[in-house]
DNA sequence: TCCTCTCATGATAGCGCTATCATTTTCGAT
DNA sequence: ATCGAAAATGATAGCGCTATCATGAGAGGA
């Protein structure tokens, strides 16, 4: 698109550096990939050669010649305004440094998209595929085991995993809150998120303890993934004492629903008529008031975690990061 | 890695699968893209040997061999905690359903890895370079405009764009601020956030505008990326009435700052002792009471756009997606 | 001086695919 | 039957690079 520069309208190649630093290809190939191997001086004319030409070395051509690919795939269900992104941007930390690219695909929480996106990163020969939760479908994991490549799934912890696991448990989450909640003294809980099978986990987890603790069945209510329902949700449950958000988001737009209907309160917890406990602790759960009590996940180290076990082979292949749950005046 | 299967540990090829259906290579090259050319009863045996040896194309090959890589390059910022993740979401959703890869690279605000990533990412031949602002460096615009493909800058309008341009205003965002805040008779304003160009240009509007309208001198307080800083901004604002935050997570940490202080009432933003005024329109603003008052921008419909440039070299090449001004009651 | 040994460089082949051109097959119209 | 055009398939070369093996140039020892 340069209207200026009257460059060749195709990229110089190795061989062109190489004509003109007075070399073989190879050697200019080595100038790049391993310098120490070549004389300082010839070194010297190269480089010069690759400035003057602006040469950019092509990666694709590299790869198929037997090279790595030095790629990644990465399959989250969304980005924008979600925790998943500090999974992509821990990753993304440790793998660009050492010259990894990192190719990002999005299934919108939709199973034939999210094989579509698998095998559409396949073909781009990732060395490994780092994703959020397990393949939806048995044919998504059919392909990811013939691959043959390292496969980290993320924000879970299958039962039978493909390969690698950075996560947490779920349904532990689900139990912790629910026991906290019931200790505090509430009876009428619900479980308001999405139905992803994450989310469903955590349901799970919650249900079943409020059950055992003889709390009055929970309700769950599903939600669309943008938090603008949360607010209005209160009418959906009415007589409930404690709520517990698929994420932080949902739980600040229910307490804002809470404010309009005059059951939030500046105090502790302990006052609070309707607790309420989210996921994820979003910075701005801490900015406002009163704080948002929450589980806190640790996404960026999942993405970090990720990273390294597709980098080596040894140690533990799965690793739990846990969850805290961290309480401030909301539940 | 997977430790059933015993796939051959090299991923089948074309002419594998076309040795297996009984035809020749480039026949399977053309069933897989352009399947009308090929007769329907040899289409359906090499899809059936496809199917059988788990056939993934490898694109790599196929870009090298002069096909078009369908692969585009996008360099932000920082995709954590930030309305990048919009953009990034709003182009990959154009894209990934032609069939592109979105190449992902970030610079944390370093011109350095910047410079580095951008010549990462030209190395693996994307047919179209996206980014957030302009290059931070001659260096690195160069390098861009040397690659003879579409670029794409983001979130800015650059009076000479390397190419194409898809952004809003910044200084005229500053500018509506301060003159909402003035015409409200605040007059002591403050911008507190950061210091990157987008957030610099907004603040010569805004810094600008005050001046001429007669307010006292505008301060501005740099804050690191997280919001906790501006929870304590207020301290280093002394007798300040106004304040324009860079972003909605920097507003609603000042808030908090505020609330602590006891300087935030639930009315309307004339009874604000300090009006706040953000920019995103996060969904949380809304969310939360006072409702936060912000600059809107259109991320999402940045990142669509700017997918729409590279795809078609009609039209203009420069959009500007504008801002709007959204009143709540915070100022 | 000759021979080994190391260091630096080069020649060759081929990665898996597609562009291009060539060939074969099919089939309707005569 | 015969021809010509269109449809279907194939052969060949080469994209830009690296793995592998081969060669040449110095360094040092006897």
């Amino acid at each position: 698109m340069p209207p200026t520069d009257f460059e060749p309208q195709t990229a110089p190649t190795l061989s062109a550096v190489a004509e003109r630093a007075g070399v073989s290809a190879i050697t200019v190939s080595r100038v790049v990939r391993l310098p120490e191997m070549v004389a300082p001086q010839t070194r010297a004319k190269v480089e010069a050669a690759m400035r003057e030409l602006g040469y950019v070395p092509n990666q694709l051509a590299g790869a198929l010649a037997g090279a790595r690919t030095k790629s990644v795939g990465v399959l989250v269900p969304t980005i924008a305004n979600s925790i998943f992104a500090d999974t992509v941007q821990g990753l993304s930390d440790e793998l660009e440094p050492l010259g990894y690219a990192v190719i990002l695909a999005q299934s919108r929480y939709d199973a034939d998209r999210e094989d579509h996106m698998l095998s559409a990163l396949l073909s781009r020969r990732p060395e490994a595929i780092i994703m959020v939760g397990s393949p939806a479908t048995e044919d998504g994991a059919r392909l990811l085991r013939r691959a043959g490549i390292p496969i980290v799934e993320t924000w879970e912890l299958p039962d039978e995993p493909i390969d690698a696991v950075a996560g947490f448990d779920n349904y532990a989450a689900g139990v912790a809150v629910a026991q906290h909640l019931v200790a505090q003294g509430r009876k009428h809980l619900a479980f308001i998120g999405g139905d992803d099978p994450r989310a469903t986990r955590r349901w799970n987890g919650f249900n079943d303890t409020a059950l055992r603790a003889g709390a009055s069945p929970p309700r769950r209510l599903i939600l669309e993934r943008n938090a603008s329902g949360s607010l209005v949700a209160l009418a959906e449950l009415p007589g409930v004492d404690a709520v517990f958000a698929a994420n932080d988001a949902h739980a600040i737009g229910f307490m804002s629903g809470l404010r309009k209907a005059g059951l939030l309160r500046e105090g502790p917890a302990a006052e609070q008529p309707v607790a309420v406990v989210g996921l994820g602790d979003l910075e701005m759960g801490r900015l406002i008031s009163p704080g948002l009590s929450t589980i806190r996940v640790h996404g960026d180290a999942i993405g970090r975690t990720a990273a390294r076990l597709i980098l080596s082979r040894e140690g533990p292949r799965r690793v739990d990061l846990g969850f805290e749950l961290v309480l401030r005046d909301s539940g």
